[in-house]
DNA sequence: CAAATTGTTTAGCT
DNA sequence: CAGCTAAACAATTT
């Protein structure tokens, strides 16, 4: 579950702040606010708080119980039940580990600052630094695929092949990204507004995606090989002090070049 | 239907 | 100690 999915959870949970549960392990305790850090789930009741992590494979259901599952946890609150599967659940005692600017669903994100980060990690690769719950939490494979598509850039590109103008279009998008994942999700369109991901043909150019384990992380990236090319920067907008006496692309309008005998 | 997958932590190595 | 890899966990989808 990623992050946008669990700004949803918390919205989910409405119909239960300020009851108390009669289950779980916080029986008898009123809810007092949810929160959503990344793909951190944060329940918070009078005594205690459970952050709760669904990983790969987790879930929640409210009054409707999944049969022949055994739920990690139930909340059984006046308006309603809740169970949660295959999840991770941990007490935790303070938020102050937690830093909402580089949380992409929060108010507080801060897009000036994933780009210093960036800038001071020109080995890494897109595709790592998407996934770095430190600077982009809440972005799980999905996301990254498709900010990866969006942007047109190759997932082992190298931060230090980005122009700046290039790097800061990549960190403003995840952003725009997540929130319109949140939007289709909650429409229930996520998955048909898919471009790249789990896609055969690349929606652009119709050749076929490309489908391989990528960066230090080794998580699948999908992209088209045409579309999303390696150090495309370099090819269209190369880097002052990069340019070379003989640039590898010409002026497009040259009508000598083509007139010459 | 075997394989892949919306993910992270930890142990154990070099 | 840094950096890495494999393992463990888990359940649905293609």
């Amino acid at each position: 579950m990623e992050g946008p999915s669990i700004v949803i959870a918390t919205e989910e949970f409405k119909p239960f702040l300020n009851t108390r549960t009669k289950t779980g392990p916080v029986k008898g305790q009123k809810l007092v606010r949810t929160r959503s850090w990344g793909k951190h789930f944060i329940l918070e009741f009078e005594k205690t708080m459970l952050r709760i992590h669904f990983l790969m494979f987790g879930s929640y259901r409210i009054d409707n119980p999944r049969e022949n599952r055994t739920p990690k946890m139930v909340l059984t609150f006046p308006k309603g039940t809740v169970y949660f599967y295959s999840c991770a659940i941990k007490e935790i005692e303070t938020l102050e580990n937690y830093d909402w600017s580089v949380d992409t669903m929060s108010p507080k994100w801060s897009t000036p600052k994933a780009v210093r980060t960036l800038k001071k990690l020109p080995n890494e690769m897109v595709c790592d630094v998407l996934m770095n719950q430190d600077i982009f939490a809440g972005v799980g494979n999905i996301i990254k695929n498709e900010v990866q598509f969006r942007q047109r850039l190759h997932p082992e590109t190298k931060l230090d092949q980005l122009t700046d103008k290039q790097i800061k279009a990549l960190v403003a998008d995840t952003r725009a990204y997540c929130l319109l994942f949140y939007k289709w999700k909650k429409a229930n369109v996520l998955k048909r507004n898919w471009q790249i991901m789990r896609k055969r043909k690349c929606p652009l150019c119709g050749g076929p995606v490309t489908k391989k384990h990528t960066g230090k992380l080794q998580r699948i990236s999908h992209w088209c090989r045409r579309d999303q090319p390696l150090n495309r920067s370099l090819i269209r907008s190369p880097r002052p002090g990069k340019q070379t006496k003989h640039p590898r692309s010409r002026p497009r309008e040259s009508p000598a070049l083509t007139a010459a005998p």
